[in-house]
DNA sequence: AAAATAGTGTCTCTGAGACACTATTAA
DNA sequence: TTAATAGTGTCTCAGAGACACTATTTT
């Protein structure tokens, strides 16, 4: 027997986006006004087609860079899943694969190829809207995924613009979980967990108040033990 | 603007197979031996392309029928992650998604279409094995996972064919974890977590010794606190 | 009785939750 | 001084690890 060759490939990939950042205390979510037909004009996750010869984070960070303007060192995307419903676009077999991304307050968004608008829209908003495809479904996991991963990771840091405040990583932690968090278990666990934060000696002055000490992100990235939600199942 | 048309597909997926499960003690995973090229005769995990009209977790739960004859209601299966790097399949452009299963003691594989021979191998002996493909990564990637599950949810039960004793069940998170845990503070664990395991009422005589009560899986799914290994860091 | 395995009790230590209290700033 | 926000201290309780001890079976 000599080399097999495949049957004609039939499936089209695409890397989607789901890039969430915290902006006055409420999870956004960035979405694009489709510019092409199907569903044109309605809201959207960013992403698009894998190319030949390209892995899938390379398609994501691609599609990061073209909405976003952020490059891979500036942001990190984590695989999420694979949807491959074969209805799920009219326009043919497409399989969808997931990307989460978590960012501190991102610069503007730029309008990219396939993007009448892109902007950031609180995730309780976009989930209420009407989205492309089965994107719905998709924020919702990767929310899931998200609100889990600040419990076991230091990833709430990434949301946070450096230098930030305990108080500051507080309100990522509040925003993601729609939770209050008592502020000074929280400061505790935080200040206690080594390589979560390191504070840089200088501290910043609110228009009133007792000034805070200032933190960039530090080496760890698990969190152990995690920090749990208290009311939250996941099956 | 009318329809617009996809441009042809170029891409081929596959659902790839990491079936795992416990005999005798020792972690054991499901290999074949490929019957056709590429990597002919190499040891690989089961698997197989997407059909039309066909989602992944199908040809999943298809290519597991075919391997072992069990069927979706025996056994779950779960997405884990794609594999796409545009050189890791010789033939062309080929994407992975990769499926978990942990299984009971289960019945003998069945050769398959592209199996010359389906057989259980304990997982370091496939590790330290030339698999064809990248299939070593994904196992790597699968078997931290598994791992990871078992901390967090009551997935060790399935590795146990009903009824089982608390020690069977504490034999499969020391087989899939490779460390000893201590019998009383695990017992203590797993009774006085709600929903993980029912006791039948009836006892199971070993050889020697005294007799240990029997149970079955109860309804929990999560781990609540959870079950967490002493020394692993993933990052 | 001895060997073997199942199962209980208990001590200690860590860490989470609740929450009272102190500290430092601007107005 | 007051309002506002940052930060500390402390009490209690749940649960994990260590490990001594008891229970029930076969030989």
């Amino acid at each position: 027997m000599t080399v097999t060759r495949l049957p004609r490939p039939s499936i089209r990939v695409t890397a989607d986006l789901v890039i969430l950042t915290v902006r006055s205390g409420e999870l956004h979510v960035l979405l694009i006004d489709r510019g092409n037909p199907p569903y044109l004009g309605r809201p959207a996750l960013p992403g698009g087609f894998v190319r030949d010869g390209e892995t899938l984070e390379g398609a994501a960070y691609r599609e990061l860079a073209e909405e976003t303007g952020l490059l891979a060192g500036d942001i990190t995307l984590e695989q999420l899943r694979a949807y491959s419903e074969p209805g799920r676009d009219p326009r043919g077999r497409v399989i969808t694969i997931a990307y989460l991304a978590l960012g501190p307050e991102l610069p503007l968004p730029v309008a990219g190829t396939d993007a009448a608008a892109a902007r950031w829209i609180p995730v309780e908003q976009a989930l209420a809207t009407e989205l492309a495809f089965d994107h719905e479904e998709i924020l919702r996991d990767c929310l899931e995924s998200a609100r889990a991963r600040l419990e076991h990771t230091t990833a709430a840091a990434t949301f946070c613009k450096e230098p930030f405040t305990v108080a500051d990583l507080r309100h990522v932690y509040e925003a993601v979980w729609g939770q209050r968090l008592d502020p000074s278990n929280f400061r505790r666990k935080v200040t206690n967990t080594a390589g979560f934060i390191v504070p840089t000696g200088e501290r910043r002055f609110p228009d009133v108040g007792r000034p805070a000490a200032l933190y960039t992100r530090g080496p760890a990235t698990l969190l152990i033990p995690p920090l749990l939600r208290t009311t939250t199942d996941e099956p």
